[in-house]
Parts: structure tokens; sequence; C-alpha cells
DNA sequence: GCGCTAAGTTAGACTTATTCTAGATTTACA
DNA sequence: TGTAAATCTAGAATAAGTCTAACTTAGCGC
């Protein structure tokens, strides 16, 4: 490990995750570009420049981040698991329509509404569903009905 | 299709779901077994019966129930989809320790909280994630850090 | 009821996603 | 540095989900 730069480096030593080059090129790459890539997507895109991470390392290095909270799964109707740096908190929207995940600006909610009883919740996230704008518009010129 | 019993003859009605021996089966079995079972978990039990019906028809079946919104399909950190009766709306909470997935009893978020802008929001739920109250109990008991 | 057509179902081959394995490398720390 | 424990690699193995082509059923008009 040499180069790591701040905020993803003080994020490594926060959770206490053993930061390795490979662990590093795929937080990085999901907290420069805020897509919900697949683990295969990651794959091909790190491994487009330099450190070489094989496909299993991809697998357990998500993992690794998940557990300690700098990268979370995002929800997906497809059958490929999504990732997202949570890095900054947000909720999401999925179109039922055409699949795609969008992040929503975060909103807290209001305390005590959830009977959670003697869980302890470390954290949350809302998912809305339904149709995004652009599928919307595209219904509305067609006058399509489903 | 002979004999639907009441609520689920209903739900087929409303949501214009063309009901199918098969398809009765998957969403009779969901709704009985308040479980969040996987594609494969209803394969097997819905063919301990008598409708058989093939790998291929569980899935279809699970795709145009969650169309028509009488299933959903939960969050889980596994490889396998797992899917809900959505009948009667609750929200859900994620065990990062076990990765149990367990129901949270329905609440109403503030209305106009969420900034989404024109999208068409047709239903939501929150996601918790934490530390369930057995793993909690397991973990104080040991005394362990992680 | 009868027959037509579109929608749905079947088994199993196939594709794609994820995990496993055994040996080579790297990290943390004394 | 030297060493043990954690991590990485390539590729084989397994699991999840989709596709295909032939067969069945539901919905609807007569």
């Amino acid at each position: 490990m040499s180069s790591m730069s701040g905020e993803l480096r003080q994020a490594f030593l926060a959770a206490d995750v053993r930061p390795t080059v490979q662990r590093y090129a795929v937080l990085h790459y999901l907290a420069r570009n805020r897509v919900h890539a697949t683990a295969e997507e990651i794959f091909r895109e790190v491994n487009r420049r330099d450190p070489r991470a094989s496909r299993a390392t991809v697998y357990n290095s998500l993992k690794s981040l998940a557990r300690a909270g700098l990268v979370r799964e995002v929800v997906s109707d497809g059958k490929a698991a999504r990732f997202d740096a949570s890095l900054h908190p947000h909720h999401h929207f999925v179109c039922e329509r055409c699949g795609e995940v969008e992040d929503v600006a975060w909103f807290e909610l209001p305390a005590g509404k959830a009977p959670l009883g003697a869980r302890q919740v470390r954290s949350f996230e809302v998912v809305f569903r339904g149709v995004c704008e652009k599928c919307a518009a595209a219904q509305s010129l067609t006058g399509e009905t489903e």
C-alpha cells in the first residue's frame, strides 16, 4: 500500500479494514463513479488500469467493504448484485418500467416512528418504486396503457 | 381455474392478472407462509402438493405477480432473490450479522419529505440494517468484538 | 358448450453470477 | 527485517436465472 488519497484512506482507517491495493481500487472506482455497478463492471473497469484484481478478489473486496459499511449492496431487480460507495448517504428510487436505480437526496426519518424493538439499527434507507421521469414521458407520448 | 379462495381470488381479479393454477399456487404459498422465500424454495414447496410448476414457471409467475404488485422482491444480501406476498404492506429489517430478513410493522412517511421530482411513486419501503435481537444477545454473552 | 387465439406452461439445455480451492503474495507488527 | 495471518490469483465448480420449441389452458364470441 503506497499512495492512498485523503477521504478513502481515512475511510479504511476508520473502518478498520486492511487496506490492500485491490480493495482500494474497488472503493475508489465506486466513490468516483456514482453508478450502481455490478461486480462484473467493477472487475472490468478496475482492470483497465494497473492494479489487476481477479474476479474472486472483486467479490471478496466488495464483501469486506460492505461488512465495514464503506460500500453497500443496492436493491436491484436484475439478477446481478449492484453496489454503491456509501460514504455519503442517500435513498433510492427503482423504476419498475426500465429497472433503472436512481439516487434520492438524503432525509431523516422522524425519530421513534419505527417499531423496532430491541434491534440495533446501524443504518437505513428508503426504497421508492414507481415510474421514472423518462419512462413517464415515453408513456404519455405513445398513450400506452401498459 | 376451478377453486380459488377469497382474498387471493380478489387479488387476481383486481390486479388483472390471468389466474392460472401455477400462479395461484405460488401466491398462495407466499401468502400463507410469511417467509422471505427464494424462487428455489417456492419451487420445492409448491411441488410437494399437486399443481406442479416447472422452475421456469415459478420464475415467470413471480415476475407477473411482482409486476402486478401482488408479490415483491425483498432486499437480500445473498445471491438468490427473495419474495414476499405484498398483500399487506410492511417494512424490512436486515441483520448484518446473520443475514435474516425480518418484517417491520408499517408506518407512513411524512408527506413531502422526499425530493422525488416528477417521478411517479407507486410504493416504497424502509430497509433498516443492523443487528437483530438474537445476534445482539449472542454477542453480549460472548463479549465478542466482531 | 365449442372452437379459436393469445397467453401461459414444460423440461431441460444454456448463460450468467458467485463461490471455492490450493498455492503464491502481501500486510501488520515485533 | 522475519514471521504468521490475511489476502490474492486463475480457473474449476456450483448456483441462479433465462431461453427455446412444442404443448396446454384461459378468455371470449358464437
